[in-house]
DNA sequence: GCAAAAGTGTTTCAGGTACACCCATGG
DNA sequence: CCATGGGTGTACCTGAAACACTTTTGC
């Protein structure tokens, strides 16, 4: 060992876990209120002290799982780092922030769930956070395979798919628009079957699948 | 203080220090020997570890100066972060990437100085980096003034767009696609001036320059 | 004047946007 | 058969790429 010794910044992982919701037509961002000071009780995002050797992936898991209670994550990734020295009260930490997606179908019982564009006052600067991740995570949709993947799940519809791109970018394509961009994503494949008919009447909407799961 | 406590990853940051070399018409990379173990005498990029409530920056300006010897840094920004715990055989650390652009007019004697395309086996996992941040710098050209202003200077010539274009992306654009490219980057205006002639001959190209230094 | 290198204008093409029209469903 | 909403085809427009041609220098 020759290299000087230096006491480290503390390195936190704070997760945007997020969940398309079908019957409300949006993607929802989880928030929960945090057990300890500082800052007990207000609503934060998910997050985890980095251990020693670990994984950021399995820190991200780990927020998810012991701070909003929700057993299955389908997939990670990182997002940005933010450095200042005062964000955390208690001392200088480095928070990474990473995203995390949920199956659609899972119950997603536990967490309180906010609309991306109606995010309350939150710990930390945490609003900070996603306020800069946001426009990352629209840049990953139909790009980041994985992303939008664990987002939409297995299967979904052109519905859903119109709903998750309008939550995310801010404005609704058109449909027709919209297959043609899927088209040329690879690992995605335009099936024959449709889905059922929506309540209200209408068409119903093509199904699509991941050929690689 | 309610918060577990958790012994946390060391955070190393890797500079990818950049400098325009207009003689050899290209950007090469700063790497430097190792002088402690693991890995002494073998080349590396410049890295510190992070220090407690230190910000980003500054470990990388620090590392710039201790490691390469060199004095100035004009910008820096964030490229990614790895996360692999066995890629410091000491033990598990983070290792944050940034950055770095020197002003092209200054000295850069002390460290070595490599082609993108051509650099030799470095020590710990830092050809990885070089090849995963290298598509990153790539994008960052001519979108991100902060960037593009530190490698090229508050002045430079068409030519030296060129060749910067052509050192990151690979392959060399037709100066009047270049030049309209270079009317829509923000904060940067074409002047009347033309500079020396080349000693080769051929017609002076033309002065861009920053508005907002 | 000739070679070299940059700048101007124009053509061409690909991608994205918009929209008119058709299809399938519920009421 | 009408309202609703997805799907097909197509027109249009913008932005990038390519290239012929002109301008300005050194030799």
């Amino acid at each position: 060992m020759n290299a000087p010794r230096i006491e480290s910044t503390l390195v936190s992982v704070d997760v945007l876990t997020l969940r398309f919701d079908a019957e409300a037509h949006t993607v929802l961002l989880a928030i929960a209120p945090r057990a300890f000071d500082p800052f007990a009780g207000e609503p934060a995002l998910p997050g985890v002290l980095l251990g020693k050797g670990e994984r950021l992936r399995d820190a991200a898991h780990r927020a998810v799982t012991t701070k909003l209670g929700l057993p299955e994550v389908t997939a990670t990734g990182q997002l940005a780092t933010f450095d200042e020295p005062s964000r955390d009260p208690r001392g200088p930490t480095l928070s990474i922030a990473l995203w995390a997606t949920l199956d659609p179908a899972a119950s997603a019982s536990g967490p309180t769930w906010t609309r991306l564009s109606d995010v309350p006052a939150l710990a930390f600067d945490h609003n900070r956070i996603v306020t800069d991740c946001r426009p990352i995570l629209a840049d990953k949709l139909w790009r980041d395979p994985t992303f939008t993947a664990g987002l939409l799940g297995r299967e979904f519809t052109t519905a859903h798919a119109l709903d998750v791109t309008e939550a995310l970018t801010g404005d609704r394509p058109y449909p027709a628009n919209l297959g043609r961009t899927m088209d040329r994503v690879p690992g995605l494949e335009r099936t024959t079957q449709h889905a059922a008919a929506l309540p209200q009447g209408g068409r119903p909407p093509l199904v699509w699948r991941w050929t690689t799961p």
